[in-house]
DNA sequence: ATAATACTTCGATACATGGCGAAGTATCGG
DNA sequence: CCGATACTTCGCCATGTATCGAAGTATTAT
């Protein structure tokens, strides 16, 4: 019961559903969400990190980036079905679709460029 | 995204995930559910309205009686799939088990009897 | 009608959650 | 080592949510 609660409670804000939903792009580091989402730094990260106590995101860090991405094959059919539920049911979503659109924007921008936006 | 917010801010509550399960073994009227939750009526009404909000119940009055059922084979995919992903990962959960237990003991009980004890 | 029943809605309260900026941590460049 | 970078954690505040009891509504019994 509480791995499910983990899932639904992660799943029902509109943020972290956005960030999934990115996620099925590729893996996205820190600064990239921080971008597409218009969300202090320290609020992307804590909902990347509820997304993480629910596993529905596994992530890995490079050097002083972090980088987030759904989760592999390996992960639990739970957690799995509960992501293609989201993919199936918002694919279509005019939120997600413009999200993925403004997403292939921000993968040219240099990364560094893009961190320094967001820090001084 | 609205629709799918609904679900999954109404699946992100232990109490309303424990009415869902209940519910697979037939329709249930409130003071039933009353019981079985041990919560006040006002509250588990508030559940059940949640509930309903976003289809994952519906609902039919005989009487003085209100009764709530899992949605049928009309129901959006978006909703069954929702429900499925429950009954699947939640099939051996402890309070789900013992809840099925404690509710075939309400079915059996006077439903004159187990209003009576909620009002006075 | 009147009273009782079975809820639902309302109002208040306590707790949880989302948001931000400031401070802390880990890594890299010079 | 020292400063800069890329986060994360902490502390705070505003909003949202779960809960209850009281009041309101609809239906049935007398």
């Amino acid at each position: 019961m509480r791995e499910i609660l983990n899932i639904t409670k992660a799943l029902s804000d509109e943020n972290r559903i956005r960030i999934l939903m990115c996620l099925q792009a590729g893996e996205l580091c820190v600064c990239q969400i921080v971008e597409l989402m218009g969300l202090a730094p320290s609020t992307v990260s804590k909902h990347l990190s509820i997304l993480y106590q629910a596993c529905l995101v596994e992530s890995h860090k490079q050097g002083r980036w972090n980088y987030y991405r759904l989760p592999g094959a390996g992960a639990s059919p739970r957690v799995q079905e509960a992501i293609d539920w989201l993919r199936t049911h918002l694919a279509k979503d005019p939120q997600v679709v413009q999200d993925a659109r403004q997403l292939k924007a921000i993968c040219k921008m240099d990364k560094d460029d893009l961190c320094g936006t967001h820090y001084r």
